[in-house]
DNA sequence: CAGAATGACTTAAGCGCTTCAGAAAGTCCA
DNA sequence: TGGACTTTCTGAAGCGCTTAAGTCATTCTG
């Protein structure tokens, strides 16, 4: 019996009569056989069937936002029907990415590139081994496919919401930029690597600015853990005078704004008001229900899939997909 | 020049001079090589670098679970330095692990098992292809290496606090059994597939029992999210009589409770008390701080990246590990 | 200075599979 | 009945690498 005719009793049961596949697969498991080599396989056809997922930071650190499990399920859904795994590539938190030999050796077909700062070592192996790219929510790159929302936008929408409240004190909690060193503030979070930092940031401020409103405390939580959080939420509400709205980059960070609050007697929404990113499910069940800006977490990963197959098919990579923002308003503002 | 020398330069610097290794890199370079091929390393070497972790459930449902990301993230760390790569394989939730066949085409050099179900036909495929296995909170398998925590002793260190604060009449908040059909409560819980579940639930009713209290309600959160758990937990609040206590099988599940009381316009601790399981960093800073058994969560994941490590080198499965738990007594729970 | 030891590089086998081009055998129609 | 097809199976190349064994020149050693 021939190589050939057990790797189509395998692969393409049309190549051979019924009977004989099932002799085939019948001593197969009697001597033991557990199938093809996936390895093997991957070398004969130049297909690995895993999508590598880079991430910005360690694993407990990226899957502490629901907002990332959302996504990243949505895309596992959106691929699961062709069949991929997922190849999980934590970063380290100096870089903003996994390690450039990681990417190097990593075994997939395609990679995924989840919120990376800028300039990090981690992209360059993805294209030096001419492999497809998709980022979400991060600059554009040449060659790639990419989904994000529209951060600017969004952020806007926030500030107007609490202007719109007559707020006129703020504070802004901002996600973690790229290096712990140097001060935290206003211009560590302008210079920050990360893309939905900045523009986040920059959608904050420009439209406090247009209202007038230019003196803003800016405090930035290193990376993302609850307690870090808290503390830097604890340290803007501790301000002078105190800011009477919040504005956070994620509801991870505004969940975590509103315990500090509490923890210092104040009340959410009549001391201070906060308004979260995201809208990850959390937030309308939390007490109080976020007012948020929603963008669809869901869909973003979706789509994210959808790149992937299509890259994966030959496809050349589409225009940029944004996604649209819109404000949930739930009980955590008030009027001030 | 040969391929062998190009394969020295880039595995095995102290074969060649430094100088002809240079010249290699640089011809390389040049070239647009861009080293080794993963995938005819591993051809080659019969390693792949990776690691196969085996969910439960979809990522959405197993990261929702913060004592997941923890676990995962110390295991990371743990074989870290070694560089191998997490392959993440999501199961059904019909089937309590992923599909047989995925795990067949895996490219992993070893199996990491979280929490499956009892027969979930993941297993099988990881024994026919010959790859060690490290279960975490599970049944030992055997020529398995095997990492879990006291869930048993656990549950009843929960039970016998509450019993001690004078409690009498309790309900149970049950994490997933396999199946959604069929009655929730008590017998659905005891018969769960899932090892943990029927060890936690076991340690309830046994001290419970001890006690002469047993009558005790039993709700089941179907398929691990925030909305459900809060439902059922809900439910078992509206019984009559109403629960003075609740067993929460995971912190998760005793948070959601929280969440669905306090909707109900009920206090923690002075109407009912809570206690989880876990101890999860969320745990001690919720409102109020929760009251749970602690189980070294990153402790865990370490061990079984270390599991991991000794799997591959080619040692002999250990004696499974037992990890202690013990109770942290925080605002959660109060006398009746 | 012969022979052993060392260092630097190459030869070639093989990892386990897929797949294309063909061989062998059977089928069909004129 | 015989050439053209079809169906079923096999031969053999090749995927890109690693590595044990081997070659050859150079350096020691006694």
């Amino acid at each position: 019996m021939s190589r050939a005719t057990v790797s189509n009793a395998y692969n393409r049961p049309d190549q051979l009569s019924a009977q004989l596949r099932e002799e085939v697969l019948r001593a197969a498991k009697n001597l033991g056989y557990p199938g093809p080599n996936p390895t093997a396989r991957s070398l004969a056809t130049s297909r690995t069937g895993a999508i590598a997922f880079l991430l910005d930071s360690s694993l407990s650190a990226a899957f502490s936002d629901p907002a990332l499990s959302v996504t990243l399920d949505a895309l596992a859904k959106a691929v699961d029907p062709a069949g991929h795994a997922l190849l999980l590539l934590p970063g380290t938190e100096a870089q903003g990415g996994p390690p450039a030999e990681r990417v190097l050796a990593a075994q997939a077909d395609i990679a995924v590139a989840y919120s990376l700062a800028d300039g990090t070592p981690a992209l360059e192996p993805v294209h030096d081994r001419g492999l497809p790219l998709v980022v979400i929510d991060q600059p554009l790159l040449p060659e790639t496919a990419r989904v994000g929302c529209d951060d600017r936008g969004g952020a806007a929408l926030a500030a107007r919401h609490l202007l719109e409240l007559g707020h006129r004190r703020f504070g802004v909690l901002s996600a973690p930029r790229l290096s712990s060193a140097g001060p935290s503030g206003l211009e560590s979070a302008r210079a920050s690597s990360f893309r939905g930092t900045r523009e986040r940031l920059a959608g904050y401020l420009e439209t406090l600015a247009e209202a007038g409103v230019t003196d803003v405390a800016v405090s930035e939580a290193p990376w993302l853990s609850a307690d870090n959080a808290a503390a830097s939420a604890a340290s803007l509400l501790r301000g002078s005078p105190r800011p009477t709205a919040l504005l956070c980059m994620s509801d991870q960070l505004a969940l975590a704004a509103v315990a500090a609050a509490r923890q210092l007697g104040l009340h959410v929404p009549e001391d201070v008001s906060v308004v979260g990113f995201d809208d990850i499910p959390q937030a309308a069940w939390a007490d109080p229900p976020l007012t948020t800006v929603r963008q669809d977490l869901a869909g973003k990963g979706r789509i994210a899939g959808e790149l992937v197959l299509h890259l994966l098919d030959g496809g050349a990579p589409p225009p940029p997909v944004q996604l649209p923002v819109s404000l949930i308003r739930r009980d955590s503002t008030a009027p001030v």
